[in-house]
RNA sequence: GGCCAGGUAGCUCAGUUGGUAGAGCAGGGGACUGAAAAUCCCCGUGUCGGUGGUUCGAUUCCGCCCCUGGCCA
């Protein structure tokens, strides 16, 4: 069967759960935790930032006291984190549980996160704030269509693969031949035999066979955020006097729609709309994630014997019984 | 009851000097190498409110009817 490897295969094992955004993946880990020696690893570039708790659905102090993640509440919102970082961070983490002798289980919704981790980047420099402002500004007179062409003449392969308004990703290439002098296209290749993962894994993935009842979940649970606080929460971020929107931790769902919203953008109706919206596009995005996955065991969370098919995978690749 | 303005895609609307129509949003699909909860790409047939009339041809012009606003009674 893919996905499980052979007997002498020394390496040792891991677990992924992905999924999009509320399908369930933290009590699913928390039960998965309850019946074997695993320990959890955050994968969820909100989660990894102090201050976003409510929007974010961080798991709460007393689900995290009783089983502690990794790789939560490792930033202030001020700085960025990057998936360079995080799989670097998520390496560290993965050793020192292997090493108390217990399983990383890895669960989140980032499917870049994810793949980072496991096939490796290539090596590139990181990013150069004054150079992307620069860049920026660059394009603010002529268009990123013109920093495109301009890549093009550099590096046209990677020109092909980026589309002329992908601001991003055209201003990350340029960051990268101004930096280093090579193109980005040279520097994947030059990365072709990367070192391979040194985990066996096993991956799991929640993935709803019926989209409406995800957007409904989708739109309960931001109600519920609502309820609980999640506008006072943003207010305190607000106050801080030092963040702004352009900010990675302030354009996480939700948050760049309320940090909108009470700096007087709209009506508070609108504003729910948009960020509901904005939620059920960014479970869409993930499940186009895993699609391209190969290797794994896909579950429906809406399937009431999901938990317990999920804790039978688990405990086969364990080689263990069910507790 | 009278007058005025509207009734066109799931929503908000544009448009057709008469030849059966297109934007934004929502939705669907996809891409994804240090911002990734980001960024970007592709996908638009709908009795053009109903019904008669004029016309080769009506969603468009005319009549009547129905609905929704507003104003006047």
């Amino acid at each position: 069967m893919p996905g499980y490897t052979h007997a002498t295969d020394a390496r040792p094992r891991a677990i992924f759960l992905m999924g999009p955004t509320a399908t369930g993946k933290t009590a699913l880990a928390c039960a998965l935790a309850d019946h074997f020696p695993v320990e959890l690893v955050s994968v969820d570039s909100a989660l990894v930032y102090c201050g976003l708790e409510i929007g974010a659905a961080k798991p709460d102090a007393h689900t995290l006291r009783n089983y502690p993640h990794a790789l939560i509440d490792i930033r202030d919102p001020a700085e960025p984190y990057s998936a360079a970082q995080f799989r670097e961070d998520a390496l560290a983490a993965m050793q020192a549980i292997t090493a108390r002798g217990r399983v990383p289980l890895l669960v989140g919704g980032t499917g870049l996160y994810f793949r980072a981790l496991e096939h490796g980047l290539s090596e590139m420099p990181s990013a150069d704030p004054e150079l992307r402002e620069r860049l920026r500004a660059e394009a603010e007179h002529s268009g990123w269509p013109a920093l495109h062409a301009r890549l093009a003449q550099h590096d046209p392969d990677a020109a092909a693969r980026i589309r002329p308004n992908d601001a991003q990703r055209i201003q990350r290439a340029l960051e990268v031949i101004a930096l280093t002098g090579e193109t980005p296209t040279a520097l994947h290749a030059a990365a072709r035999d990367a070192q391979p993962f040194p985990y066996r894994v096993l991956k799991l993935a929640l993935i709803p066979t019926n989209r409406d009842a995800l957007r409904e979940r989708i739109a309960a649970r931001f109600d519920a955020m609502l309820a609980a606080g999640f506008l006072e929460e943003v207010k305190r971020l607000r106050a801080r006097g030092d963040l702004h929107a352009d900010l990675p931790a302030l354009r996480a769902v939700g948050y760049r729609q309320a940090w909108e919203y009470l700096g007087g953008a709209g009506l508070k109706d609108e504003f729910r709309q948009r960020a509901i919206d904005a939620t059920r596009q960014l479970a869409k995005r993930q499940v186009t994630w895993l699609r391209g996955e190969l290797d794994v065991r896909v579950f429906d969370p809406e399937n009431p014997h999901c938990a317990a098919s999920a804790t039978a995978a688990v405990a086969l690749f364990l080689g263990m019984k069910t507790a």
